[in-house]
DNA sequence: ATCTTTGCAAAATGTTTGCATTGGT
DNA sequence: ACCAATGCAAACATTTTGCAAAGAT
């Protein structure tokens, strides 16, 4: 299991928010709040994670313009939509230089961690070339129990 | 691609009939319908399938004992959750002979295809074995466009 | 000045829970 | 007879939508 560094996608934040630009959104206040807390995730937030955080920054938004600019960012595909179990989607940035990484979900505590696996990925590359369908993304979830939670 | 054929899991029924009144559960009209539903199917089909599938059938049921049994069921593993997108739980038969299969879903349509890849399975293992956490169970999706979707 | 973005509230969607009744054993 | 299982309706949680006011260009 190779876990990733925690670190955010440097300049996702800038990226994302030219992205925008370049597709003739304006630069409001609610949707650049929105991308600028993303780009501080290094791995998948849900809406509800993103109102809670702005709210503790003094920085309280519409709930519907959070999911108005998260939807925004998928069409755009800056962010990738996952469901990881829970009830909630979740969203992460879709970084500009393409590294991704997949999720092991603890199902009693609801932790959540990113890990990234060569060999995995190389199994979705070539199942995807040998597809009908054009493969767009790919979700892997690992379910289980966490160390803590192991008993 | 290989694309296992949709062949519902023969005994599953039953061996989850068994496993119900192992666990002290008694013979309830709806939850065996809902079973015998799920029996017949080979792929995920969410609460809303079943209700439908049901009712056609002219046995018409509670959405809570749907969603109860299919709880149930998935306490003691007889059927796997999945999250696919598109809103819904999915949820399916969990066979006693362990195969299982994972998901191409057309975003456009919405159609859900399954498939079998030993690599990928392989790989999972390897990484199973290498965490952390006690993995239970692994689900793998791949968003795209299926072959009338894309232009 | 124009047209987008925002916030609020209402609606829609999927799932869960409370409770009286039915049904299994 | 007992207690689990069922159906209905109400409660819930999350996400989406309608619309008037505020903001960006």
């Amino acid at each position: 299991m190779t876990t990733i560094e925690p670190m955010p996608h440097g300049n996702w934040t800038e990226h994302a928010l030219g992205k925008l630009s370049d597709a003739g959104y304006r630069r409001g206040g609610a949707r650049t709040a929105v991308v600028e807390m993303l780009g501080r995730q290094s791995c998948a937030v849900s809406a509800r994670d993103i109102d809670d955080a702005l709210r503790e920054d003094g920085r309280t938004i519409g709930r519907a313009s959070v999911y108005r600019t998260l939807e925004t960012l998928a069409d755009l595909k800056l962010v990738q939509r996952l469901d990881l179990g829970g009830g909630e989607k979740r969203y992460e940035p879709h970084g500009p230089t393409g590294e991704h990484h997949h999720h092991l979900v603890c199902d009693h505590c609801g932790n959540v961690e990113p890990f990234v696996d060569p060999d995995l990925e190389r199994a979705l590359e070539k199942l995807a070339q040998k597809s009908t369908y054009a493969v767009a993304e790919h979700d892997v979830v690992l379910h289980g129990a966490c160390e803590d939670c192991r008993e």
